[in-house]
DNA sequence: GTCTATATCATGATAGAC
DNA sequence: GTCTATCATGATATAGAC
C-alpha cells in the first residue's frame, strides 16, 4: 500500500466540488456559505478561493464539470442515430430519447454524485439569479441548436415558432422532474431508498412528451397557420 | 379630495408585500435581504418585523396572499364544469383549461403584480428551502385532490399511478412556462414590451398537456398495467 | 498547498425614543 | 406606527506564517 491511500481518496479540488453540489443543491446558491461547504469538504475555509479563485467561479465548475460531457453524449446520441438513418428523417420520439436519455442516465449515478448533480440542474434552470441562468444557457446553447434543427427536419409541417414553443414544454417538463425526483417518487408510493427505474421512467417521459409534441394543431393555433 | 389621498396611495403592508414580491422573484428569498426590500418598499427597516414578525412570514404572508384567491377560483372553475356537465364525465381538456387559466391570468395583471408572482411561483416550485416548498404544497393540497379525482373520472381507464405521473409532467410545464415568461417571448421573437396574448398560450399549453396526458400506453408501460 | 487569523462588510432582529 | 441606533452573527475574501 502506498503512501497515497492514506491520504483522502480524493483530490481537494473534487471534494470540494463533490461538498458544493450537494449543498448547492440543498440550499441554493446563496444559502449554501463556504463555511459549510469547506466543512463538508474537510479542507480548509481558505482552500475555495486558491482552487478556484471566488464563489462564482466555484459554481461555473460545478456546472461545467457535469454538463459539457453530458451534452456531449447528448449530441453523440443524436450524430449516431442520423448516422443509421441514412439522410432519412428521424423519428420525433428518437430525437426526445436521445436528449432525455443523457439527464436520466445521471440519475442512476447515486454514487458519483450525478443523481444530486440531476436535481441542482433541475433546479437552477429557473434559478432568479441572471448570471447562472446565462450561464446554463451558454453551455446548453450548442446542442440547443442542433436539437431543434433535427425535430425541423423530422417534422416540417410543424410551424416553427410552435416547435419553439413545444420544445420549450418539454424543457420544463424535464427541469421540473429532475428537481423533484425526491417528491415524485414518494407521491407515486416508492420508498425513499428505491433506486429509480431509469428506463421506465424514459419510457414516461418518453411518451408525454411526443404525444405533446406532435399534438395537433387546432382551435386559436391553426388560425396563426391560415394567416 | 380627502387628506388620505396625499399619503402613499397604498398601505405599509401592501407596499411591502409588492416589492418583496419583485425582489424575492429577481434574487431569491436568500437574496434578497430586508434592507433592499424596505428600500424599495419606501419603509423602514424595521416595519417588516412590525407588521408581520420575521422575514420567513413575510415569505409565508407573499405566497398566501396571491395564492388563496387563485387555489379558489380553480376550484369555482372545477365546479361550474362539473355542475354543467350534469354528471357526465368531464373532457380532460376542459380540467386542464380550470386548471392552467387561473394561473395564467395571473400573468396578464402587469399594473397589479401578479405577472411579477406568476414568475416567483414558478421558481418556487423548485426552490431549495424545504420549508418553502411544504408551504406551497400545504396551500396546493386540497385542489390538487379535487383536480385529480376529476381526471380520474374523467379517465378511468388511465391506471392511477400513471394519472400522477402525467399530472407531475403538466405541472413541470406549467411551472417552467411561469417562471420563464420573460426567457420564452424572447425566443419565440417578441419584443420585451409586448403584451403577453394569454389566450393563444393557453391554447398551446391546453392542447401540449392534453396531448401528453392522453398519450397512448405503449412498451413498458403496457408491460405494467398486464401485471 | 495548507493553515490561522483577520479585515471588511452585510445580514436579521430588536430596544427604546418619539 | 415609525424612526434611529445598535447588537450579534455570519458572509466573502485575503495576508502571511508554515
Amino acid at each position: 500500500m502506498s503512501v497515497r491511500a492514506l491520504k483522502p481518496l480524493k483530490e481537494t479540488q473534487t471534494r470540494i466540488l463533490d461538498a458544493a453540489e450537494e449543498l448547492f443543491m440543498q440550499h441554493g446558491f446563496e444559502g449554501a456559505s463556504m463555511r459549510m461547504l469547506t466543512a463538508m469538504a474537510g479542507v480548509n475555509l481558505a482552500a475555495v478561493n486558491y482552487h478556484f479563485g471566488s464563489k462564482d467561479a466555484l459554481i461555473e465548475a460545478v456546472f461545467r464539470r457535469r454538463l459539457d460531457p453530458m451534452n456531449a453524449e447528448r449530441l453523440a446520441a443524436l450524430e449516431r442515430l442520423e448516422q443509421e438513418a441514412q439522410g432519412k428523417a428521424l423519428a420525433p420520439d428518437a430525437i426526445i430519447r436521445a436528449f432525455v436519455g443523457a439527464s436520466l442516465r445521471m440519475i442512476e449515478d447515486t454514487r458519483g454524485g450525478g443523481r444530486t448533480f440531476s436535481r441542482l440542474l433541475g433546479r437552477a434552470y429557473t434559478e432568479p439569479a441572471k448570471s447562472i441562468r446565462q450561464l446554463i444557457g451558454q453551455m446548453y446553447a450548442p446542442a440547443m441548436e442542433r436539437f431543434k434543427a433535427a425535430f425541423v427536419r423530422a417534422l416540417p409541417e410543424l410551424p416553427k415558432d410552435e416547435l419553439v414553443w413545444r420544445m420549450h414544454f418539454m424543457f420544463g417538463t424535464l427541469a421540473y422532474t429532475l428537481a423533484a425526483t425526491d417528491t415524485v417518487q414518494l407521491i407515486a408510493g416508492a420508498k425513499p431508498e428505491d433506486r429509480y427505474d431509469v428506463r421506465v421512467l424514459e419510457n414516461r417521459l418518453a411518451a408525454f412528451m411526443s404525444a405533446g409534441l406532435l399534438a395537433p394543431l387546432t382551435g386559436a393555433l391553426q388560425v396563426r397557420i391560415a394567416a
